[in-house]
DNA sequence: CTGAAAGCGCTTACAG
DNA sequence: CTGAAAGCGCTTACAG
C-alpha cells in the first residue's frame, strides 16, 4: 500500500523467512548463516548476509533465546544502602560497574544493571526468569539484608560472583588488600615517617579492612615498630569516621607522624579534620588512603593511595562468573584469580619534605 | 529418580503447564492469574499463586516477550571517549546512570546498560533485536562519531532520548543551565565580589557551556558590569583547561576577583593552578563551578557549585522516553519537561571573608 | 551443504 | 470466569 501516510515504519516485522525468500534459500539456512555456523558454504553465507542487509533484518533475540536457552546476558546488581542517594554512591562502585560492563561486552555478553536497596526491591531471579545466565553483585557491604537474600539465592544454586560480600560462602573477587596495605606502609616508612598509625577496623563486616590492617601491622612488626590502630565507629559515613578518628588522634596529642587510612573516603575525612585543626599534611602528619578514587587526586594536598586495577577487577569478576556458568569448577580459583593487583599512587600527602 | 547424585537442580524447567496441573486449572488461566488479569476470580488467583510458589515457578521472559512483543526493558547507552578509562568517566555521568536506572526500575522497566566508544562497538539496534522498547543516551558530547551514528538511528525511527547530544534533532533533556548560571553569578555578586570572570566557551559543541555563559553575561549586564570570558582550549582534559585558563588570568595580573567556571572539573583545575601559584581562594579569588560532582565537596577549600537535581534528571529522561514509546507525542514537551531544576551549593570557595 | 519440521514456553484472541 | 488452540520467530535435531 504505497499511500502517502507518514505512519511509523516497523509496523510489521522482517523475519528470517523474508530473508530466506530474498536470498532464495530456506529459513534454516538463514539462521545458520547469520549465526556463523561454519557448515554453511561461503557463497550462501554471502547471499544471506546481503539479503539481510537489504531488508535491514535483525534477529529477534526473544525468539532466539527462547529456543536456544542461552541469554548471552549477565545481570549486574549494585547493592546500595537503603537511604542512599544514587548520586552519592561510592565512586569506587561506579568505576567497578563500568569495568564489569566493559569486560562483559568484550566477551560477547550484554549487561542488565539494577540498583537494589530495600527488601522490597531485591530481586535476583534472573536465571529462573531466563533473563541472564548469571549474576555479578557489587556494592556496599553494609546492607546486610540484601547480602543475606543473595546468600540464600547463591546457596540454592544461582550462579553468582561478588565484590564486597560479608559472607564467604559466596564466590568472591577482592583487591589484594594485604599486599596493598604492605605497599602503603612501606611507602610511609621509606618516605621517612617513623610512627605511622592506622585508621581502620579489625571487626568490620568489611573483611578488607581487617586484611588491610594486617598488612600494615606486618610491615610495622618487620620494622620493629608497634602498630597503632585507631578504630572507626560503626554507623557513620566514611568521611565522618575519618574525622572522628583524626579528632581522637589530635586529642591524644598526635602520637604519630603519619596515618594509613583503610579507605580513601575515610582518609578524606581525616585530611579535612586535620587541615581544619591547622595541622599540616604532610608536614606534621603524612597521609595515605586506599582505593584510588578520583576525589583523592583532587584533594589538597593530593592524597596518596593504593589503587586496584579496575579493569582487571571487572575482567576477573566476569571471567569467574563465566567459568561457573560453563561448569569449569573443577579447578578451584587460585589466589591470583581472586585477588586484584594493586599499585601505589604516590602523591603530595606523603612527601615528608612537604 | 531420587538417587543421591549432587548434580545441579534446574536441569529441567518448571513451566506454566506444571503450575496448571498443580493448581488444577488450565495453562491459560495460570498465565492470566500471574499476569494480574482482573478477569480471573480471586479464589483461582490464590490457588495459582500458591501452586507457583510451591513449584518455585518463574515466568520465562523470553517466551512471554516473544509472544507479547513488549520487552519492559530500556537500553541505556553511555557514550565514552574512545581513549577513556572506565574508571575515569565523568562522575556526573555515573550519577546520571544511577538515577536513570532507578527511575526505570520504579516504572517497571529493567535496564540494559552498555558503554560505547569506538565505532566498532557502537550498536543501538535494541528495538530491532527486540531487546528494548527504547534507548536512553548519556555521556560525553565529545564523541562525535558516536552521536552521528545515533542521530542517524534516531532519524530513522529508533525511539530515544539524550543527555549531552550535540545535535538538536534528537530529543533531549538538559539542566536548566541558564537559570543555574544566573544563580551562580548572582551568588558571587551577593557575596561581595565585584568583578567575576567566566571560564568557559561559547563555541563548544557542548551547548550547555554557551547557555551557562549567557546566564552569566545576563546577570553581569543587569548589574552594569562587563562580562569577561576566558575561553578554554579544545582538546585538553577539563582539568587542564581549567589550569590554563587560570594561568592566563594570572599572567594578565588577575583582572577579576572571582571566577565562574562552567563545570566543576574545569573549576577544580582552576583551583589547583591558583593554589599552586599561591593565590588564595576565596581571599583573592572567589570560585564557583557547575555540576555539583562529589569531588567539589572534597576540594580545599570546598568548592561552591550549581547542582542539577539528579533524581529529577533520571526521571525526566525515562518519562520522556516512555511518552515517546507510548505515542504521546501530540503535546510537544514543554521547557519544564526538558529542563532539570538546579540549586546552589554555597561552600567556602565563595565566602569572601575566607 | 541444505531443507522440512518440531518445538522452546508463553500470551491472547476465540468460544463457551 | 475458564479452557482449547493458535502462533510469536527463532534454533536445532533429523534426513537427505
Amino acid at each position: 500500500m504505497a499511500d502517502g501516510t507518514t505512519t511509523k515504519p516497523r509496523t510489521f516485522r522482517v523475519t528470517s523467512f523474508d530473508v530466506a525468500a530474498e536470498a532464495g534459500v530456506s529459513q534454516s539456512t538463514v539462521s545458520r548463516a547469520l549465526a556463523g555456523d561454519p557448515v554453511v558454504s561461503e557463497v550462501t553465507r554471502q547471499r544471506v548476509f546481503e539479503a539481510a542487509r537489504r531488508l535491514n533484518y535483525a534477529v529477534d533475540e526473544n525468539a532466539a533465546r527462547l529456543r536456544s536457552g542461552r541469554t548471552a546476558t549477565l545481570a549486574v546488581v549494585v547493592i546500595c544502602r537503603p537511604d542512599e542517594d544514587r548520586k552519592d554512591l561510592n565512586p569506587f562502585t561506579y568505576a567497578l560497574l563500568g569495568t564489569v560492563c566493559a569486560a562483559a561486552s568484550a566477551r560477547g555478553y550484554e549487561t542488565l544493571v539494577s540498583f537494589q536497596d530495600g527488601p522490597e526491591n531485591l530481586s535476583g531471579r534472573y536465571e529462573d526468569r531466563r533473563r541472564a545466565d548469571g549474576l555479578i553483585l557489587i556494592g556496599t557491604t553494609q546492607n546486610l539484608p540484601a547480602w543475606t537474600y543473595y546468600r540464600d539465592l547463591g546457596l540454592s544454586g544461582t550462579r553468582m560472583v561478588c565484590w564486597g560480600s560479608p559472607f564467604d560462602e559466596l564466590d568472591w573477587i577482592r583487591s589484594d588488600n594485604h599486599a596493598g596495605a604492605r605497599l602503603a606502609t612501606r611507602h610511609l616508612l621509606d618516605a621517612g615517617f617513623t610512627a605511622p598509625a592506622c585508621i581502620g577496623s579489625v571487626t568490620s563486616l568489611q573483611h578488607q579492612f581487617k586484611e588491610r590492617y594486617d598488612g600494615y601491622a606486618e610491615v610495622m612488626a618487620e620494622a620493629g615498630l608497634t602498630p597503632r590502630l585507631v578504630a572507626i565507629e560503626e554507623g557513620l559515613s566514611r568521611e565522618e569516621q575519618g574525622r572522628r578518628a583524626a579528632r581522637q588522634l589530635i586529642d591524644q596529642g598526635l602520637p604519630c607522624d603519619a596515618v594509613f587510612a583503610v579507605c580513601d573516603e575515610i582518609a578524606l575525612g581525616t585530611l579535612r579534620e586535620l587541615t581544619e585543626a591547622g595541622i599540616d599534611v604532610p608536614g606534621r602528619i603524612g597521609l595515605i588512603g586506599f582505593d584510588g578514587i578520583r576525589a583523592s587526586a583532587h584533594a589538597m594536598p593530593p592524597l596518596s593511595s593504593i589503587q586496584p586495577d579496575f579493569a582487571a577487577a571487572g575482567a576477573m569478576l566476569v571471567d569467574k562468573l563465566l567459568a561457573t556458568i560453563n561448569g569449569d569448577e573443577s579447578a578451584e580459583a587460585t589466589a591470583a584469580e581472586r585477588r586484584v593487583p594493586v599499585r601505589l599512587l604516590a602523591r603530595q600527602s606523603t612527601r615528608k619534605g612537604g
